[in-house]
RNA sequence: GGCCCGUUCGUCUAGGGGUUAGGACAUCACUCUUUCAAGGUGAAGACACGGGUUCGAUUCCCGUACGGGCUACCA
């Protein structure tokens, strides 16, 4: 690649940044690091009416939270800004007067109500659905079919107006899609698209087309919802002459609900107990409110991960990158082309992955929120240890609390139906002693726990699982855990004994009944 | 409706004119084990359909079906 890769992220701040836009993001920046290029965050907010406060906050949130820091963008730096369309108003005018004088845009009048009014009637007569085109522009109020003084005149009195796009007649686009291949469009069924708004704002196929020119954008990757908007994006660089620098487009395949029907949305998060946003959002209202995949406990390591492999891959069997390895063997042409459906279960199993990658102190740190929030606070060096025996039975890091509440507070429930099938009056007296016994050690230690109990239950004539469930079920209230001489080694001594003495009497007390 | 894009196990996908169509998740079995996991071994499971082209098509071409996207003064 002769040209200088540079690349643009591009989100339109209008709510929390979905799954699907984190992804081009993530694309988009594997592509600028694979080439030594340039990662941008441009943000696209030309519609007022649908600007969110916060919004561009939570995009940079998330893109520091996944590490796809930009290299240029508000706030960035960079020699391009600025960064933000609202505040390029001006250069999209003066591109537009541009476009005006070369004759390949013009002046539109019709409002939003006589256009709506003519789309109604025209659905209701069977026919096509109404396009401003190249048939229906000569009988609208434009300034193709108005006279230049009567067009002076409107504009002179402050009517709105709109500027739309002149689409040639009879012509054929065609542009080379990474990820596609050829994708042709007729001109014939391309609509007149409104470049500047009543508003003075551009839309997006004009501010986009500008940008990424004055940008010096080489590689357009983005959602395949763009893909229909192509041809007018093609158009729109050869009117403005920039024919010869038209930037190569991917365009990536959606991300479809888990049942496949459909992209995947805002709503499908609720609907399926999945997220569907990186981190959460608090809108202005109740219902305005998101967990992210940060919430419900998953590694930004993990999320990246996943994300990259949703509709790529990279030709081999392996399954597990780092972001910088991804880096590395990132390729567009690996794309595929289909929709790929959103499976919470891979993206379960790769947190699973990265959890047992994370050193325990590190785990330690990331779990410490959590027992706060519950108005626990352990030691460091016993919350490390806890987080070395749970990890490999946690797939997200609220399992830590899921699996192993026991660990930081009393046991609130114990798992009566088994005590009840193990324990026996007779087992009492071999408690008791047992107690004794693991009294009297000087260290406290899993294998040394492990060879005394085991004796002990053969000096006593006993069997292992006479002992071990019970001994399980003392300490943790459950049959699901560590080990159990693991698990009483890092509650130590006094806390291991203090257990099994409370639930010995309980247990007593359950069978008696 | 029109235009554009797509279609390999349930899911994510590899592959590509001649293969036992490979891997991963999930599922099941066995194993390990004091439990639950994890690990190990194994099982089951796919080329949407119909025509071509060809000695041969899952692979190339054309249709059909199905799915998706777009069809705003939203992005």
């Amino acid at each position: 690649m002769s040209q200088k890769v540079r690349v643009r992220f591009a989100p339109s701040p209008t709510g929390p940044l979905h799954i699907g836009g984190v992804r081009t993001a993530l694309y988009n920046f594997l592509f600028a690091k694979k080439h030594n290029g340039v990662f941008c965050l441009r943000i696209e907010d030309t519609d007022q009416a649908r600007y969110v406060e916060g919004a561009e906050d939570y995009i940079k949130e998330t893109l520091a939270w996944l590490g796809l820091e930009p290299d240029e963008g508000p706030g960035y730096g960079g020699e391009f800004g600025p960064y933000r369309q609202s505040e390029r108003k001006e250069i999209y005018q003066k591109y537009a007067g541009e476009l005006l004088k070369r004759g390949k845009a013009y002046y539109a009048f019709d409002t939003q109500e006589e256009l709506d009014a003519r789309r109604k009637m025209e659905a209701e007569r069977g026919n096509h659905t109404f396009k401003y085109d190249a048939y229906s522009r000569k009988e609208m109020k434009n300034s193709l079919t108005l006279s230049d003084e009567e067009v002076g005149k409107r504009i002179a009195a402050g009517e709105p107006y709109v500027i739309r796009l002149l689409v040639p007649e009879n012509d054929t686009v065609t542009f080379e899609d990474l990820v596609r291949g050829q994708v042709t469009f007729e001109t014939s069924e391309l609509d007149d698209k409104v470049l500047i708004k009543a508003d003075g704002m551009p839309t997006y196929h004009m501010a986009n087309i500008i940008d990424d020119h004055l940008m010096e954008i080489s590689h357009v990757i983005r959602g395949e919802e763009w893909l229909p908007s192509t041809g007018h994006h093609v158009l729109l660089y050869k009117a403005f002459g920039w024919a010869d620098s038209i930037p190569h487009f991917a365009h990536l395949p959606l991300i479809l609900k888990p049942n496949g029907k459909g992209k995947l949305s805002k709503r499908d998060g609720a609907k399926f107990g999945i997220p569907v946003f990186p981190l959460e959002w608090n809108g202005n209202n109740e219902l305005d409110h998101f967990p992210g995949f940060r919430e419900y406990g998953f590694l930004p390591e993990a999320v990246i991960n996943f994300l990259a492999f949703l509709g790529w891959n990279p030709g081999t069997d392996e399954e597990l990158f780092t972001l910088e390895q991804l880096c590395e063997v990132f390729s567009l042409d690996k794309i595929h082309k289909g929709g790929a459906r959103f499976d919470f279960e891979k993206a379960r199993w790769y947190n699973h992955q990265y959890i047992q990658q994370t050193d325990d102190g590190e785990l330690a740190s990331l779990i410490r929120p959590m027992l706060k929030a519950h108005g626990l606070n352990p030691s460091r060096d016993f919350l490390v240890k806890v987080c070395g025996l749970l990890k490999e039975r946690c797939h997200l890091l609220s399992d830590f609390w899921e699996n192993g509440a026991w660990f930081f507070e009393e046991v609130k429930e114990y798992d009566l139906e088994n005590v009840k099938k193990r324990w026996n009056t007779e087992l009492k007296g071999h408690f008791d002693k047992l107690i004794a016994e693991l009294d009297s050690m000087q260290s406290f230690d899993a294998p040394g726990l492990e060879s005394k109990v085991k004796a002990f239950i053969n000096e006593n004539g006993l069997k292992m699982g006479q002992v071990l469930p019970l001994l399980r079920i003392a300490l943790a209230g459950t049959m699901k855990g560590p080990g159990v001489f693991e698990t009483m080694e890092v509650f130590g001594k006094s806390e291991t004994l203090a257990r099994i003495k409370k639930a010995v009497a309980l247990f007593g007390g359950i069978t008696d009944q």
